[in-house]
DNA sequence: GAAATAGTGTCTGTAAGACACTATCGG
DNA sequence: CCGATAGTGTCTTACAGACACTATTTC
């Protein structure tokens, strides 16, 4: 809707929207992996580039990727469009988590920011370019995040604990099929706790499809291969 | 922070934050309450006046309280703003519940809206001016709402129910002292649903105070009278 | 055989659902 | 006494925590 349209509507002091200061709008996505053997959340930072803002930080600094919100845009094209410019990265579904409001959050000016969460298989990131994206564990992200990144990391790794705590891996970390072994050592990273074996073993397994395949080779007794139900 | 000193900022298209058109952005509130004697849910309305706007709805219509997001001000304080301003209410939290972001939402132009919830009890919002602000059930708000303001309350209703689930009372609905049954009856608004008597006072009663007085005078057997704990 | 891991069994404590029972009021 | 409501007791089921036991493999 062009500007022309839209000052046919007035408020009660006789404005239009466009009489008004507009904010710049702005998504930052957290985007949470598990690296496999590890055992801990990473989350994804892109550099920026020094050379993209005039007088400050020099020396660059590890952020969450973002984007501004670009007219006719929704939020999760935006956020979409920040990950694949960012780090080259297709096919999210980001979720919103909160909007970070502080007018003074970020250096540039009146910038909100609409906090987005995703979760993605470690092997689909695998070709970053180290220069440009890296992964970092979510408790120790390097040196402090500006622009409050570190609470968006906090909301989005409460958010992935919950979805972990009673289904087994919703976001399709582990390819198929796996032993509950691998399954519970996901979970654990996720959670960033031991959970306890026999009790994983009984909430998990009703809700997984047996192969009636076996590990073959491992150290003690073989454990049998599981998949994801179709729908559960 | 000034214009001036943003655009030293420039990104890598060498623009700086200004050069981008910049959405309005919005905060709209649903303030639910339950009226006493009520079994459910009811949400606060405005009435849009027609006079504010040039040529569309002569009519007028009901719509959630909502303002537009002025330079230097939070989100929370322009959703308190809202209801100062449309109906006189002072003293909310409203919490953040989700951004709306279709382009097409608003036919003023491009208008992004943080929805916001709150719950507050009936008898603050006893001095409405009813031709200007009133309740509706939440189940049917009346004709249809524009602005996806229906599930903006869908959100609000939902957190509602999540936290009426195992806490008593935690908006502070009910005046002190209260019986259980008073408490169930204002649980059961709340979900839409009868609750079951004795489990509810199970789960309950080990959350309140008594305080060994007792009703009288009422049908039945005299109810002990309770309040919430200070801290639970 | 020792160590390691998988799979299963069982006991306990907690909590919810369901139902029943006693207690105490108004009428 | 009758109806209604309050408060409590108890049985069943489900489930998590905890522990134990057997099974099967590698070293």
């Amino acid at each position: 809707m062009s500007a022309a349209s839209a000052s046919r509507y007035v408020d009660s002091a006789g404005k239009t929207l466009e009489d008004y200061p507009h904010p710049s709008v702005a998504v930052d996505t957290a985007l949470l992996t598990v690296v496999p053997g590890d055992d801990h959340l990473s989350v994804l930072l892109v550099f920026r580039d020094p050379d993209d803002y005039a007088e400050d930080n020099a020396g660059g600094e590890w952020v969450l990727p973002g984007a501004i919100l670009r007219k006719g845009e929704r939020l999760i094209d935006a956020a979409r469009r920040s990950l694949r410019e960012k780090a080259g990265l297709d096919g999210m579904s980001p979720r919103q988590l909160h909007v970070f409001d502080d007018p003074e959050r970020d250096r540039r000016g009146w910038v909100l920011s609409v906090a987005h969460m995703d979760v993605m298989p470690a092997s689909r990131l695998g070709s970053l370019d180290e220069a440009r994206a890296r992964l970092a564990p979510v408790d120790s992200p390097g040196q402090h995040l500006p622009f409050e990144h570190g609470a968006i990391i906090d909301y989005a790794v409460a958010q992935a604990r919950a979805w972990y705590e009673r289904v087994p891996d919703p976001y399709g970390l582990l390819s198929e099929p796996f032993t509950i072994l691998e399954l519970r050592r996901l979970h654990e990273a996720v959670a960033g706790k031991p959970l306890q074996r026999d009790t994983f073993r009984r909430l998990m397994a009703v809700q997984l499809s047996p192969t009636g395949q076996w590990t073959d080779g491992t150290r003690g007794r073989p454990a049998e291969l599981f998949r994801r139900l179709p729908h559960g």
